[in-house]
RNA sequence: GGGGUCUUAGCUCAGCUGGGAGAGCAUCUGCCUUACAAGCAGAGGGUCAUAGGUUCGAGCCCUAUAGGCCCCACCA
């Protein structure tokens, strides 16, 4: 027996209820079994920074879809869901909220700091478990992790370790990108290069034992103060002869040597350079290749150090406007020219980094790169859609070293250990006990911690159980797709990539399916600072879950960016609505018995229609969602329910319905049908819309515990009815035509009319008399009488003409012959361009002889269709004359 | 400097391997027809940025051009 629908839909009525059925029955959760193929994917772990955006929205709905329809298809599905630490970030906001209360950091401590971090790390990472449930995502909770947690971070020692001994990390003195608010090194990933309106300045340099003179020109006169070197191209005949001399620097008074280096853009500039080798990654290329001296600056708040003289203590800044000063009141500047140039900025807190030299970790890339780029090259790894490719590549092909140590405590501590007495250093799990080049027992851990994502790499496998070797890794790993935007590519998939080759052996995914950003309704990127953001809950407080989720897949295609906007969520929440009405209405009819199938021969035309419809659609879906076109996959599901279920089939099987006393079985077929289809239907949308589908399919099907469950619908021959599709077709376009002209008409719907259909087609003719009661009251007829020829039909009807067949509306009084024969001219002029058309293309010799024999066929079969109508028409027009 | 992407109906966007232009919203006209007014029925609205090319056939492929957006990049 089944259940009845609340009167309206309201998603807050179901959505927290069935998620807890789901979490009570453990649908979620995964657990190896050889006797199925497992289907696995990673969560980008959110970071526990704050709350969740829409772009996690999308991310974990994209995900929840592939993970329910595979769930469905029979695979063994698991998703692992998580949360990163977010290093930088984290420790930012954190010492931010000590700010407010007053307290400094280093007054915590790094104990007490940490200690603080992990409190935050509880409240957020709750918090976001708590959205993600609310959107209605099926990952394994039971498996959640953490990118700190025990597990994640033997794997990240594991990995250091390795890597260290392989001697693919390695710490070394080199330029790197510094933030001097947060007062770390960073990653070449994590600039960002914003274009800024600044100045060149042109700066004489005295050269010695001559009174000349040599111009240079530079963006941060500050840097003059660690000058080495003055660099000129070796080809560059204004300065041949000065090469090998010396200048002496101004305000320093310092004597540099003129060097030549091929680095030097001769029409750049004055095609002089100064040489500042701490402090520009060329600059400390060209000190390399000269034995230049590498002058420091600069304190680890890019204020000015003691090496700069009168300068010392001033901000970059300050300084940089005292130098110009003192350049221009002694005679050195020559001109200020305005210039803009890309600057370095911190992604995190927009920063302008400097560039200087610091011991730091690094990972040495060129090795480690090759398997990642050859993956994709084999195909071993794919982009969804493929023009990620060429960004992949690019990337790697021009990889340099990652620099890993961040000097902020937030993070995995670096594994090594310094000897106090000689400083040699040990990369162990833990400190040794004696030193094993001078025998001290006395060490100190590096207090450097790892970049975040050094821990993300790992993540496909860290999860699994890796560097142990677990059933889970073995069974469900390596993953199957990865899902995430297109901004982290660079952060995160390409090092999961390498890493997975370098730890695992395997690519740790064979796909990647990229998406864009969700920007706000004017197309701007959400963000805090614009206050444009929009909160996913209150959507889903609004509209529901189901409504949002759907919003987020349609009408937009892969790795495109999308606007989000109210009366989208509107036109989602609304097809929710008409999901849930039409279920209502086919729930109030169903008897307390069940219905059994009837046999194939009751089945109606419209039946068989309805049923060919949604097994098709089942074969195009799935399709669709094979290739991850999730939107149009969904676009279709819904064009089926809305257009041809309920539009066109519910209304059919009414009548059948509300005279069941007269016929029991062909109403007991049409609720069968009826059940049956929308079934379909809603395993087919249930990837999409979870919520509203189990609820529906819950009343609709209450002997099976859950849709979620439940298998995806197969595609089946034996359900494939052409014929039927053929009648319904025509009677789509009959009810279209009668439909129409009573609107140009202005006949009120109240008005009945006889509808006559004419046609020599022997299946419209029998077929549609099988159920031309469901019809009528769709075309608004009193009576449908059908006829091979016209027969009974007096003058004062109008006329339809519709492929195979012409339907002849009696209403007398209305008729006005006139316009009567200019609508059958203007179908006579529409069929006749159609003709022209058609015998157009068909009298093409080349297109005859080069096109496929399908379409040859197509227009052939058209002109055929046309040239009949024509002929209906023009006999109709004929019939006309006398009138 | 290199690369990518977009330009389709008033707005926001789909359009899968080239084979007669679509959706949602908005607009206009009728309808409270007992699943649904969050709805039903009907209508209007597009030289698919421009110019060439390939092809029997181009919104889709190729080349230029214009404009928008994005990414990468060590011209100081």
């Amino acid at each position: 027996m089944s259940k009845e629908l609340a009167k309206t839909y309201d998603p807050k009525a179901i959505e927290e209820k069935l998620y807890e059925k789901w979490l009570k029955n453990k649908y979620f959760h995964a657990e190896v079994d050889r006797s199925r193929k497992p289907f696995t994917t990673v969560m980008p772990p959110p970071n526990i920074t704050g709350k969740l955006h829409m772009g996690h929205a999308l991310d974990n709905t994209l995900q929840d879809i592939l993970v329910r329809y595979k769930r469905m298809e029979g695979y063994n599905a698991l998703w692992i869901p998580g949360t990163d630490h977010a290093a930088i970030s984290t420790e930012v906001k954190v010492t931010n909220q000590l700010k407010e209360e007053g307290i400094d950091k280093k007054e915590l401590g790094r104990e007490g700091f940490l200690k603080r971090t992990w409190q935050w790390k509880e409240e957020y990472a709750g918090t976001i478990e708590n959205q993600l449930k609310k959107l209605g995502i099926s990952c394994d909770w039971d498996r959640e992790r953490f990118t700190m947690d025990e597990g994640c971070s033997k794997a990240v020692e594991e990995v250091f370790i390795s890597l260290y001994n392989k001697g693919y990390i390695y710490k070394g003195s080199r330029i790197i990108n510094w933030c001097p608010k947060c007062k770390t090194s960073l990653s070449d990933a994590e600039v960002e290069h914003e274009e800024q309106e600044g100045h060149f300045w042109h700066i004489k340099y005295p050269i010695v034992g001559t009174d000349r003179f040599l111009e240079i020109a530079t963006t941060r006169p500050e840097t003059m103060l660690g000058d080495t070197a003055i660099a000129v191209h070796p080809d560059d005949e204004r300065y041949k002869d000065l090469v090998g001399k010396n200048v002496i620097l101004p305000l320093v008074n310092r004597e540099i040597p003129i060097v030549a280096d091929y680095y030097v853009d001769k029409e750049f500039g004055t095609g002089a350079v100064k040489i500042t080798p701490a402090h520009d990654p060329n600059d400390f290329e060209v000190g390399k290749r000269h034995n230049l001296e590498e002058i420091n600056i600069m304190n680890d708040d890019a204020t000015i150090n003691e090496k700069g003289g009168k300068y010392a203590g001033m901000d970059r800044y300050e300084a940089r406007a005292a130098i110009v000063k003192d350049l221009d009141e002694q005679g050195y500047l020559v001109k200020v020219v305005p210039h803009t140039h890309a600057v370095g900025t911190h992604d995190r807190c927009g920063t302008t980094v400097e560039p200087l030299i610091k011991q730091q970790w690094f990972v040495k890339m060129d090795e480690l790169a090759k398997p990642a780029i050859n993956a994709l090259k084999t195909g071993e790894l794919k982009f969804v859609p493929d023009r990620f490719d060429k960004i992949y590549l690019h990337w790697l092909e021009n990889i340099k070293d990652w620099c890993i140590s961040r000097q902020i405590w937030w993070g995995h501590r670096i594994p090594a250990y310094y000897c106090d007495e000689c400083g040699e250093i040990v990369v162990d799990r833990h400190a040794p006990e004696k030193c094993p080049k001078c025998g001290c027992t006395h060490f100190t851990q590096d207090e450097d911690t790892l970049d975040t994502w050094f821990s993300s790499a790992l993540w496909p496998f860290s999860t699994l159980g890796w560097p142990e070797k677990t059933e889970d890794l073995d069974y469900f790993y390596p993953t199957d797709v990865l899902v995430t935007g297109y901004d982290i590519i660079f952060f995160w998939v390409i090092r999961m990539v390498f890493s997975g080759y370098a730890h695992t052996g395997k690519s740790p995914f064979h796909t990647v399916l990229i998406h864009g950003l969700v920007r706000d309704s004017q197309g701007r990127k959400m963000s805090k600072s614009l206050g444009n953001g929009i909160d996913p809950l209150e959507i889903i407080d609004k509209y529901g879950a189901d409504a949002l989720r759907l919003t987020l897949v349609t009408g937009n295609a892969p790795g495109n960016d999308m606007r989000f906007y109210n009366e989208r969520v509107e036109a989602s929440r609304n097809f929710a609505n008409k999901v849930w009405n039409a279920s209502r209405f086919i729930l109030m009819n169903m008897p307390e018995e069940k219905v059994e199938a009837p046999e194939d021969s009751l089945l109606l035309p419209a039946d068989r229609w309805i049923l060919s419809k949604v097994n098709t659609l089942a074969k195009d879906v799935t399709e669709n969602m094979d290739k991850y076109e999730l939107g149009i996959a969904v676009q279709k599901v819904y064009d089926f329910i809305w257009d041809e279920f309920c539009d066109w089939y519910v209304e059919l099987a009414k009548y059948r319905i509300y005279h069941a006393d007269e016929d029991k079985k062909s109403a007991d077929c049409a609720l069968w049908t009826l059940k049956t289809v929308l079934a379909q239907a809603l395993k087919l949308l249930h990837p999409f819309m979870p919520f509203i589908t189990e609820e529906i399919y819950g009343a609709l099907v209450p002997e099976e515990e859950s849709l979620m469950m439940s298998e995806w619908p197969k595609f089946r021959e034996d359900r494939v009815f052409p014929t039927a599709e053929k009648v319904m077709e025509r009677v789509k376009a009959m009810t279209r035509g009668i439909r129409n002209i009573r609107s140009e008409m202005n006949v009120p719907n109240n008005r009945k009319t006889k509808v006559f259909i004419v046609s020599e087609d022997k299946d419209i003719c029998t077929e549609i008399e099988m159920f031309k009661e469901s019809v009528m009251p769709l075309m608004m007829a009193s009576e449908i009488i059908i006829h091979k020829t016209k027969q009974d039909v007096d003058d004062n009807a109008v006329s339809i003409v519709v492929p195979d067949a012409v339907v002849y509306l009696p209403l007398e009084d209305l008729v006005d012959f006139e316009q009567e024969r200019e609508r059958l001219a203007k179908e006579e002029d529409r069929l006749n361009k159609e003709i022209k058309r058609a015998q157009g293309m068909l009298s093409n010799e080349k297109f005859v002889s080069k096109a496929p024999a399908a379409k040859v066929q197509e227009e052939k079969d058209k002109l055929e269709k046309y040239t009949q109508m024509l002929a209906q028409v023009k006999e109709r027009m004929a019939g006309l004359a006398g009138q």
